[in-house]
DNA sequence: CCCCAGGCGGTTG
DNA sequence: CAACCGCCTGGG
């Protein structure tokens, strides 16, 4: 086990970026310190005095990877300054990073997030894990690896009903056959550009628009994606010109989304 | 009882 | 094209 300092807290402000709605498996304790499992590492993650300190066994540049921190995100924040209502939304949301997670959990959390609430998506994600991934005991907790494609693709329907994640069932089951099989190749997609990787992901059942653009640049990384949610929509109705269109926020338009979802969420 | 919650897919006008 | 509706489940 090894504690590091990965950043300061100006450039990563662990609460916004853990509740600003791009995961779902980080919870903190009453005294605000966050647990959580990425791959087979458990971690521990805390602010003090203005820095950010991570307890672990993952290997090195492992968690400067996932917090995405050779990018300076003040720098490419800039250009939001500019935007009405998207300059308060920037400021206030500063310190919110766009993870690297894995490609197949997001694709998997985001489906089953379709009309449903933050509390009972994680709630499946969590039986999901429990029910089908591999056990961990760290800090005196629990933690469950999130369960591979290729292990959910073996399962049928009537396995997922613990799950009670509803009419989402095929949907997830469809998807870890896809990506089992290797028909979907979610590391290419990862390295193709942002329109390939989202017109791949709308083939399968039960993925649109909105899904397919959490997936991309949440589980993918592509920064221009920019998931328009009911949220989102409220924003960009109430704040923004009636022609205002999201692709002039440029490369990193995804950024700005989380800035703006974050401001609306409160 | 009703309605809604970070959608999707199929049908209709 | 847009508008609408059913879908599983849980909470208010």
């Amino acid at each position: 086990m090894e504690t590091i300092k990965i950043a300061t807290s100006r450039e990563l402000n662990i609460v916004k970026t853990f509740e600003c709605g791009q995961c779902f498996r980080w919870n903190a304790d009453e005294d605000g310190i966050y647990y959580g499992i990425v791959k087979e590492y458990p971690a521990k993650i805390w602010t003090d005095n203005s820095d950010v300190f991570i307890e672990s066994n993952a290997p090195a540049g492992f968690w400067h990877e996932y917090f995405d921190m050779s990018l300076d995100y003040e720098k490419i924040s800039q250009p939001f300054l500019n935007v009405p209502y998207l300059d308060e939304c920037t400021q206030d949301g500063m310190g919110i990073r766009i993870l690297n997670q894995e490609p197949w959990e997001a694709l998997c959390s985001f489906i089953i997030s379709q009309c449903n609430n933050i509390k009972r998506i994680k709630g499946i994600v969590e039986r999901l894990c429990k029910e089908f991934g591999e056990e961990k005991n760290e800090f005196g907790k629990t933690f469950y690896t999130f369960p591979s494609a290729k292990s959910i693709a073996e399962l049928k329907e009537s396995d997922l009903e613990c799950l009670r994640a509803g009419y989402r069932s095929p949907y997830i089951l469809n998807a870890a056959k896809a990506v089992s099989s290797g028909e979907l190749n979610l590391n290419e997609l990862k390295a193709c550009d942002y329109l390939s990787a989202k017109t791949e992901l709308l083939k399968l059942n039960g993925i649109g628009e909105k899904v397919a653009n959490c997936v991309v640049l949440f589980g993918l990384h592509h920064m221009e994606a920019f998931p328009v949610d009911v949220w989102i929509k409220r924003a960009l109705n109430e704040h923004f010109p009636k022609d205002f269109k999201h692709d002039t926020l440029g490369e990193y338009a995804g950024l700005a989304q989380q800035y703006i979802f974050y401001h609306m969420r409160g």
